[in-house]
DNA sequence: CTACGGACTTTCGTATCGGAAAATCGCCTT
DNA sequence: AAGGCGATTTTCCGATACGAAAGTCCGTAG
């Protein structure tokens, strides 16, 4: 139980990485600066790479030395379950309230570790607005139409137009408002939380009003591999 | 050769961690289980660690790899207590490169889940473009002028007009590229990963180009401590 | 069929690493 | 001073890593 033996090889490791962009050894090898020679033991677990070359490598290639060491318990980066997903206002789920009309982009994404919100807002006045809102996490505005006024729980508040941003703790009570001589201002939110639960955390502010179809999604499609992968053996 | 390492030596790494827990070479040694000979070369720079060692180390001491390689000063790193952060482009970074200006937002904001990039985009063509990019993490990606066309590693080429956005894994190659019809095209990007390293990992692609006013990120200064690391306790 | 070329694999000498044991260095004690 | 001792550094040498050059495979052009 102590070893998890487990352990992908650095051989390996590297010659995943080298597929996945279709390289030859002999590309790899000029953009790491290492012979094909020994790239080519290593991929065969004949060799390992000294602290040096490791960091060679993992500068040149830009990857983070956790890539390179797959293992190790940090499993931390449960990237998206799909690679992409176009944002686009008819697939978003609506919700509307009193306050906003929220549009929650790339619905079909699950566990991505930012929510893009389009919002449109109504609210006039704080009175109107009512109590401020705090959630998990930290979210990330941009004024794409309008005018708002952001209320926060600790700051003055600030009046922002298009083009405009603002980054703040979301757990500071916040609220956001049309400015004046704007009838509606239309914003791009984006939010984020170590929390796994910040989506249900969101709606869960919206009371009792239900999301206009719910982010159900069906199991992701296999991931397809590099195009042109060149045909080599083993 | 591109002798630039400016960095902190494996062995400097390594004492300073040790120095940190207050253990002897001996009660390293038997914690990681490699010998103190091997240690003490390690931390004289007589000797640098091969990968099986690293990995060894990086799990009995249960810490990140990224630990290992990055600098012990960023570590003294205050955590920001500000939780509000305007985004205007005056205050922002601004790094310059062939295919994309960069507008790095609320820069002052450290350790933030989130990373918001105006961006302006240049480049025409795929051919001028270059080399796919990638990194950690995950991106959204806001138009908020003109129109793209997105490259990615796995999907056929989309464009995307104002007011459309896209969600990507950043760690598949991408590469956006403003459509015909359009001198430039400008983004709202916004990147978020589980590394923490990731604005490192960004400044890192711009390659030799450097920050505006980099938010001393980066720039260790001269940490030479080499002296009395001797007499320790516990 | 044979030559040519690309993409690896092997071979092999040299420089380094890795680790057990022996040599040093400080710092107390007597 | 001499001795004791734990901490650290060296020594020594078998085991590896590195890289240049040569070898193997395999698909294709002549």
């Amino acid at each position: 139980m102590e070893k998890k033996e487990r352990h992908p090889t650095l051989g390996s490791l590297l010659r995943s990485l080298r597929a996945r962009r279709g390289w030859t050894l002999k590309e790899m090898s000029a953009r790491i600066n290492i012979p094909v020679s020994t790239l080519s033991k290593v991929e065969h677990d004949r060799l390992t790479l000294s602290y040096d070359k490791l960091l060679q490598l993992s500068q040149r290639l830009n990857i983070p030395m956790s890539e390179l060491f797959a293992d190790p318990a940090a499993e931390a980066e449960p990237a998206v379950t799909a690679r992409r997903s176009i944002g686009s206002i008819d697939d978003a789920v609506r919700v509307n309230t009193k306050n906003y009309d929220y549009y929650y982009l790339c619905p079909e994404l699950r566990r991505k570790r930012m929510i893009p919100v389009y919002t449109r807002i109504r609210a006039k006045s704080l009175e109107e607005f009512g109590e401020l809102v705090r959630h998990p996490g930290e979210e990330y505005l941009y004024i794409v139409e309008g005018a708002i006024i952001v209320y926060t729980e600790f700051y003055d508040p600030v009046e922002l137009g298009r083009g405009e941003s603002i980054y703040i703790d979301s757990t500071m009570g916040h609220a956001y408002i049309a400015a004046k001589g704007c009838k509606e201002a239309v914003v791009l939110a984006v939010c984020s939380s170590a929390d796994e639960s910040l989506l249900e955390s969101l709606y869960s502010l919206h009371g009792d009003v239900e999301p206009d179809h719910p982010p159900q999604v069906g199991k992701p499609r296999a991931i397809k591999r590099p195009a042109n992968t060149r045909k080599r053996r083993h």
